[in-house]
DNA sequence: ACCTGAACACCGTTCAAGT
DNA sequence: ACCTGAACACCGTTCAAGT
């Protein structure tokens, strides 16, 4: 890559970055370009799709991501495993308003810049889920494309204003839906102490 | 009102009610406008915001599960008619692809045209969890926030094509974590026997 | 190789001018 | 009272023309 484009690419990022985290995943392309002093085709040479433009972003967290689904394999109890790999679902999802319904059209459309990273995604959750059902803990009448959608759904509700002050109690409960054998015959509050990091 | 706006205003919602449900909710205005032979500026009169336009095709259908509501709570179990009444949210919402952002939104806003038919529509369905509460069919720490949240969730996982065929089956997941003392205890199998109506 | 302005076909929203 | 075309300020996307 020359170092004029070099510069352009390293730039559009950063003020993407930015401006997508501001305004949400549909935020102007136009803005973008124009924050970035750059021509507007020259985003479009860069990141042909909006799509192209997040996958960029999102990137290094989904493969963080895909990385810890092996680690937590490796170091935690499977219900502890795969709550937390819920929980970090949600969170990069969050990290730009909308994003999480342009995660899930991506699964069944190969032509998207974000297939790739999203069916991996939905594969390292289906491992760590297979993983607690054989352990007995979680239900066994989900698969990996229904815990992606639970995943997608927590996710839609962070999103929105109105509901973000529930999101983390509905965590808890979908987790808890999830999983079985769990607080609710035990004792049955309403308190939680699932495994927060 | 005059004949011809009279006529005018039928044939605005005639048209938008095909187009929204081709469409979704975010459908271009103009485009119901032209389709409807009459000018942009005329559907802006007699619908002042896209919300107007939804709520004055919406009405009916709130309306009625509201109304709904009252005879679930004179005629079912209290669980059941809670669940009942869920499903019916959730068909109510997917009439229009996208509606059910829109409502959640409006909930916090109470300058939108949807305003008061989603607090009315939360409020029933509180009602309704708070019966299954006191008979102790459904756990105590949700309140119709929570539920209002849990029945947007399960509309938009509706929404979304590529998640469409999870949706009746996490439809049951949720409804059971809503529900105590279910299925869940006695047999911990797959198959589902909510009431599908 | 890479960049860019301009063009095209769309939006939502408003408003002066018509009947 | 009610309707309308046109205007304004935006989009996303493409492409011929520049260096």
């Amino acid at each position: 890559m020359r170092a004029d484009a070099r510069k352009n690419y390293d730039q559009l990022l950063d003020v993407a970055g930015v401006v997508l985290a501001e305004e949400g995943a549909d935020a102007s392309l136009r803005d973008i370009a124009r924050r970035a002093d750059v021509g507007l085709a020259t985003l479009y040479r860069h990141f042909p799709t909006r799509e192209a433009l997040l996958e960029a972003l999102l990137r290094t967290g989904f493969d963080d991501l895909t990385a810890q689904a092996g680690e937590l394999e490796a170091s935690r109890a499977p219900d502890e495993a795969l709550v937390v790999w819920l929980r970090e679902f949600v969170a990069c999802a969050a990290r730009y308003q909308g994003v999480v319904t342009l995660m899930v059209a991506a699964i069944e459309d190969p032509g998207s810049a974000l297939h790739a990273s999203c069916v991996a995604m939905r594969a390292s959750g289906a491992r760590l889920l297979a993983r607690a059902q054989e352990a007995g803990t979680a239900r066994r009448d989900l698969d990996g494309a229904d815990l992606y959608a639970l995943a997608g759904a927590l996710a839609w509700l962070s999103d929105q204003s109105a509901l973000a002050d529930r999101t983390d109690h509905l965590f808890d409960v979908v987790a808890e839906a999830i999983l079985v054998g769990s607080k609710r015959e035990r004792a049955g509050t309403s308190s939680s102490t699932w495994p927060s990091r």
